[in-house]
DNA sequence: TGAACCCGGACTGTAACGGTCGTATACTAA
DNA sequence: TTAGTATACGACCGTTACAGTCCGGGTTCA
C-alpha cells in the first residue's frame, strides 16, 4: 500500500545518474543498470517507456543510448512515475478503468481526491535535479518547498 | 503504485460513520458495512484490528459494537494506515522486511526518504474529523493546511 | 438458553508486479 | 559491406500482496 513501482524507482535512479553527467552525448542501458545493479533488461524498458513519453532522447547503434530531452531541473518525479506506472490514483475509484462499485455511496472520496491532489503537489515540485543535488557536505540545508493542503 | 488499500480506505470510513454519530454507544460492524454495501466480514476484520491498535473500543454481546476511543479530531489518517496496513514506506528499501537488494549503491534512497516524511506528515495533519466535517455548504474555504517538504 | 455480537485464524482466487527471453530494427565504425 | 553494438517491442512466467470468504470459537445480555 502507497508504495512506489521498483520500475518508478529505478526511473528515477536512472534519471539521476544523467543528471549527474550532462556532459556525455549518450549512456547506454547496460552502463547505468550496471552501476547500480538494476538487471539491465528491465531497465531497458523502463527507458524505453521514458523516451516514448518524451522524456528521454534515444539513439540506437554504437555508442549510442539514452540522453536526456530536458534541462534536469525541469524534470519533475511526477512526470516520471506518470510515464512509468500510468496515472496514478491514491484510491480505486478512478472513473477510468474498473473503480470500486460503492462509488456512489462513498463520502470520503472527495477528501480523499484533495489528499490524491496535494500528495501529487510534492511529487511535482521535485526535479531530477533536487535528487541529484542532494549532496550537502557543509550541512547547509536545502531549499525547503512549502504545499498546501485543503480538506 | 502508490494506491490506498481498500481495507484503509474502508477504515475510513467507517471512523468517520462513527464520528459522525458521537450519540450512538456503539454500532455494529454489519450495521456500518450494510450503510455502505461493504462486505460485512471483511469490515468486522478491520475494525478488529483498529480495536487492537487502541483506535476503537469494542463491546461483545447483544448491543455491542464498535465507538471511537477517542475524540474524531485526534485521530489521524496516519494512525489508521498505520494500524491497518503497517508501517507505510514509499520505498522497498525498509531495513525491516526484506528491501531491495541494491540498498548499498542507491543515491536515492535519502531523498525519497524526506518524500515519504512528507506525505507521512500530511496524512498526520489530517483527522477524522476533518472527513466528517468535510461538508462546506456555504461554499466557505475549510481550513487549510501546510506541510513542508525539505529534499 | 439463545440470539446477537465480537475475535481470530485459515483459506482462496485474482491481479499486479518484477523480471526474463527472443526477435526485429537501427546505427556506425572499420 | 559487414560485424558489432545498441534500441524497440511483445510475449511470457513466477511470486507476492490484496480482497474477500469461511468457520470455529468467546462474550454479553435479554
Ligand atoms: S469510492 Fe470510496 S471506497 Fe471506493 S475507492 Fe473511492 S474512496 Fe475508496
Ligand atoms: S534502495 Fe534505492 S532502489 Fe532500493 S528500494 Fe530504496 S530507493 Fe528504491
Amino acid at each position: 500500500m502507497l508504495k512506489l513501482t521498483k520500475k518508478a524507482d529505478y526511473g528515477l535512479m536512472a534519471l539521476k545518474y544523467l543528471a549527474e553527467r550532462p556532459d556525455t552525448p549518450a549512456l547506454s542501458a547496460k552502463d547505468i543498470a550496471d552501476a547500480y545493479g538494476i538487471p539491465a533488461q528491465l531497465l531497458a524498458k523502463i527507458l524505453q517507456q521514458l523516451t516514448k513519453k518524451g522524456l528521454l532522447k534515444s539513439h540506437a547503434g554504437m555508442n549510442g543510448g539514452y540522453a536526456l530531452s530536458k534541462p534536469a531541473a525541469s524534470i519533475s518525479a511526477y512526470e516520471v512515475i506518470l510515464a512509468i506506472d500510468g496515472p496514478f490514483f491514491i484510491t480505486s475509484c478512478t472513473k477510468g478503468a474498473h473503480g470500486c462499485d460503492l462509488t456512489p455511496s462513498c463520502t470520503i472520496k472527495e477528501p480523499l481526491a484533495r489528499v490524491n491532489e496535494t500528495i501529487a503537489g510534492v511529487l511535482k515540485s521535485i526535479s531530477i535535479q533536487d535528487l541529484a543535488e542532494h549532496e550537502h557536505p557543509s550541512g547547509q540545508a536545502p531549499e525547503p518547498k512549502l504545499v498546501t493542503l485543503t480538506i
